[in-house]
DNA sequence: GTACTGACGAACT
DNA sequence: AAGTTCGCCAGTA
C-alpha cells in the first residue's frame, strides 16, 4: 500500500475540522487518530492543504505554534475564547479528545481500507 | 539512489 | 528550563 493515500489526508482533514470552536488538538494527536505513522504527516497535510479548515486549531506538542505563524495562531485562538499565556496554550485545558467523538457510520464512508 | 528540508515529538544534555 | 540530537515520513534537488 502507498506510503499516504487521499483517504488519510480526508481523514486528518475532516478530524481537523471537527475540532470545537475554544479547543485544540496537537499533530501528534491527529496523526493517531488518523492512524497515520508520524505527527509529520499531519504537518505536511497542513502545509499543503489547509485553506478551508480551521488550521489555526492545531498546535504543537508543546502548546504553541509553528514560529512563523505563531502570531496568526494565537490571535485567532484568543478570538475564539482560548486562554493564551504568553505565547502559549494550555493544551491540558482545552486539549481536544478525539476518542470522545462519536464514530461515523462505514456504510456511507467505506474508504476501502 | 543519496542528501537536505520541514505546520512534529520524544529523549537527551 | 533551554538547546541539541535522533527518529519519523513525504517532497524536492
Amino acid at each position: 500500500m502507498a506510503p499516504i493515500t487521499e483517504a488519510q489526508v480526508e481523514r486528518v482533514r475532516a478530524l481537523v475540522a471537527s475540532i470545537p470552536p475554544g479547543f485544540v488538538a496537537t499533530y501528534g494527536d491527529i496523526a493517531a487518530a488518523a492512524d497515520l505513522s508520524s505527527p509529520r504527516i499531519v504537518g505536511w497535510i497542513m502545509r499543503t492543504d489547509s485553506a478551508d479548515l480551521p488550521w489555526h486549531r492545531v498546535l504543537g506538542a508543546s502548546g504553541r505554534p509553528a514560529p512563523h505563524l505563531a502570531t496568526r495562531q494565537l490571535e485567532n485562538l484568543r478570538s475564539e475564547g482560548v486562554p493564551v499565556h504568553d505565547g502559549r496554550v494550555a493544551l491540558r485545558s482545552i486539549r481536544f479528545d478525539f476518542g470522545a467523538l462519536p464514530p461515523p457510520p462505514a456504510s456511507t464512508t467505506n474508504l476501502g481500507e
